[in-house]
RNA sequence: GCCGACUUAGCUCAACUGGUAGAGCAACUGAUUUGUAAUCAGUAGGUUGUGGGUUCAAGUCCUAUAGUCGGCACCA
């Protein structure tokens, strides 16, 4: 998709068509108070106050046929220099362009672009008339709080895209189904991978038994990855005291995105929105030497967090998660080490499944000295460090202010959804702090105490968003290790040819597949249609002369075309495929 | 949470301005006996998310509530 907020014709098309917008909606309700309209990646969009006014896609029909007919009239766009007190006379009834009025001095020129009757406050950046607008379309409407504030009022914005060509208008619109066709939700339901039901409640999902398939292969991939690099897992509860969370300083900054207390006999009861308070206990549990650190704890750790009902979003944002969590405790000596080594872990695992359109963020501590504990030394130094060793591994990041977590920077691994979140999907963060408050010690070489530095990881980050992703990636046809049914064994005849189809399907199960047979008294082509709407990576068909010469012939998901192969080959080829964790469709 | 929209059979969708719910797929039963993307016929399946209300009459209108969706805000 191409960024039209960065292209040099595309933008001014774009800015131009959202002032459009804004003398339509002016000419339909004159009561209308504009504030600005933005080119942005994927178009335009405008945000107005229009009072009592309610709108609805249901008013995009005469809205862009008010758009067409003052395009069609084709008005030039001429900007005009105002001085502050003009442009102050001359919105004195918009309270919204007097905010941006007020920015400027006595001495500046203000600049009023105007078409026909109509003018807009407006830096410029547009093209040169009206006639220009030919394909636009208005897309989506939403409420969006006026400088991003919640706490101020919530205007209507209008979104929409415009082109030069019908033909690009037109692979825009295309775009945007495909993207719908992608969407985690949707294939997760054709799919069986997950559900949900108003009786659990928002964001707690129900894993089907093929979802549960995809995420216990997660599962089991992740963490023997992780003891083989030297981490122990643990088991420690979703439920704890209050007050494990209030020494942590969670409570303080996140007792809002929590579940409410329940009341015990003489304690406060809390499911656990993240595990580290946890694992910080798991390490005080023994005396540790410097010699045996790092001491890396690692769980996949069951989290209940009280998202706002507008934030849940299938699998990518939920209210119960797992996350394939880590704490790492190191020495001050070995963060660069244990960081790297992460990181590298990031890039390896990336590169099993073939994840590659993602960007690495540095997130920094903001201006907010509410959220972020106050120790100016502790941040620049774990900032410091982080942006060190980004750099000597050579990987493009970038940095973003006020991203970090209360305890500490991040370096976060950023993807975009199919429908164009940009989440989190990875994580490392350092922590000075958390050791501190839970009085965390080991015994350096001159047999002092010391306290270690944690490192909070993530790498699958949480299975329900990892699935999501991968989903979405994979437009549902996840790679042979990954899918739920991996082959489906489709004899000819579903009764001549059973017994042969039943003797694959088991030689497949001992090699460890999963594999199933489709012996429905149907044609088989009704079969193979079945297998391929299963998004089932491998068909295997059999009949008469494959029973003579012990062959299949073998069908990929996606494919038009099979070949015919010995059983033993057959068996040998997809075992290699599983162990490389090759893709051939996507 | 806020602004807006949506919710009809397991799934995808119909039902003009209020007139008493209908189709395809899936499921089930038969027939058919199949070499690569839908064989034919039949059967069953719904207090139209839920609770109130208006009306002679509500899937349709009003209201409350739940869930979902598009954004905004939030995101340890």
């Amino acid at each position: 998709m191409i960024n039209i907020k960065e292209d040099a014709r595309l933008n001014p098309l774009n800015h131009s068509c959202a002032h459009l917008l804004a003398q339509a909606v002016t000419n339909l309700y004159p009561d209308v108070k504009l504030w600005v309209g933005p080119v942005v990646e994927d178009g335009f969009y405008y945000d107005m106050d229009l009072g009592e006014t309610k709108l609805s896609e249901d008013d995009f029909p005469k809205i862009e046929k008010e758009m067409k007919r003052l395009a069609k009239d084709g008005k030039r766009i001429i900007g005009h220099e105002y001085t502050k007190k003009q442009a102050e006379e001359k919105y004195k009834y918009n309270s919204y362009k007097l905010y941006l009025i007020n920015k400027f001095t006595e001495n500046d020129k203000i600049t009023i672009y105007s078409q026909g009757d109509f003018s807009d406050l407006c830096r410029g950046g547009h093209v040169e008339s009206l006639k220009e607008l030919k394909h636009f379309k208005l897309l989506k409407i939403a409420g969006a709080y006026w400088l991003n504030d919640a706490n101020n009022k919530m205007l209507t914005r209008i979104y929409g895209v415009c082109y030069d060509e019908a033909s690009d208008l037109e692979g825009h619109m295309a775009y945007l189904e495909e993207c719908k066709a992608r969407d985690h939700r949707k294939l997760g339901k054709e799919l069986d991978i997950f559900t949900g039901h108003e009786l659990i409640g928002p964001g707690l999902n129900i894993w089907l038994s093929k979802g549960a398939t995809v995420r216990r292969i997660l599962e089991r991939y992740i963490v023997d990855k992780e003891l083989s690099l030297g981490y122990q897992h643990v088991y420690t509860p979703v439920l704890a005291s209050t007050n494990l969370f209030k020494i942590s300083g969670h409570w303080d900054h996140y007792k809002d995105g929590m579940f409410p207390i329940m009341k015990m006999d003489k304690e406060e009861m809390v499911l656990r929105p993240m595990n580290c308070p946890y694992h910080m206990l798991v390490f005080k549990n023994n005396l540790h030497s410097y010699r045996d650190m790092p001491i890396r704890i690692g769980e996949l750790g069951h989290d209940f967090r009280y998202e706002k009902s507008g934030a849940v979003c299938g699998l990518e944002r939920v209210r119960g998660m797992c996350q394939n969590d880590a704490h790492l405790f190191v020495r001050p000596d070995q963060i660069k080490q244990e960081v790297d080594n992460v990181v590298k872990l990031i890039l390896e695992v990336y590169k099993d499944f073939k994840i590659t359109d993602y960007k690495f963020r540095l997130s920094l501590r903001g201006e907010d000295n509410e959220k972020y504990f106050k120790d100016d030394q502790m941040w620049e130094l774990a900032e410091n460090s982080l942006r060190d060793i980004l750099n000597e591994l050579g990987v493009e990041y970038y940095e973003a202010k006020d991203e970090a977590a209360f305890y500490g920077p991040k370096v976060d691994v950023q993807i975009k959804t199919a429908l164009g979140h940009d989440l989190t999907l990875s994580t490392c963060q350092l922590d000075f702090l958390l050791p501190r408050k839970f009085e965390l010690s080991y015994i350096d070489e001159n047999g002092n105490k010391a306290v270690p530095v944690v490192i909070h990881r993530a790498i699958i980050g949480t299975f329900e968003r990892f699935v999501a992703y991968l989903l979405e990636e994979y437009k549902g046809a996840l790679p042979l290790w990954l899918a739920p049914i991996q082959v489906s064994v489709i004899p000819v005849h579903h009764e001549q040819h059973l017994a042969y189809a039943q003797k694959i399907v088991n030689e497949l199960k001992l090699l460890g597949f999963r594999a199933e047979i489709n012996n429905k008294n149907e044609k088989l082509g009704y079969r193979v249609r079945e297998a391929n709407a299963a998004k089932i990576p491998v068909q295997l068909v059999v009949g008469d002369k494959d029973i003579e010469n012990q062959t299949v012939a073998l069908r990929r998901f996606g494919s038009r075309d099979q070949v015919l192969l010995s059983l033993e080959d057959a068996l040998k080829q997809l075992n290699d495929e599983v162990v490389s964790r090759a893709i051939f469709y996507r």
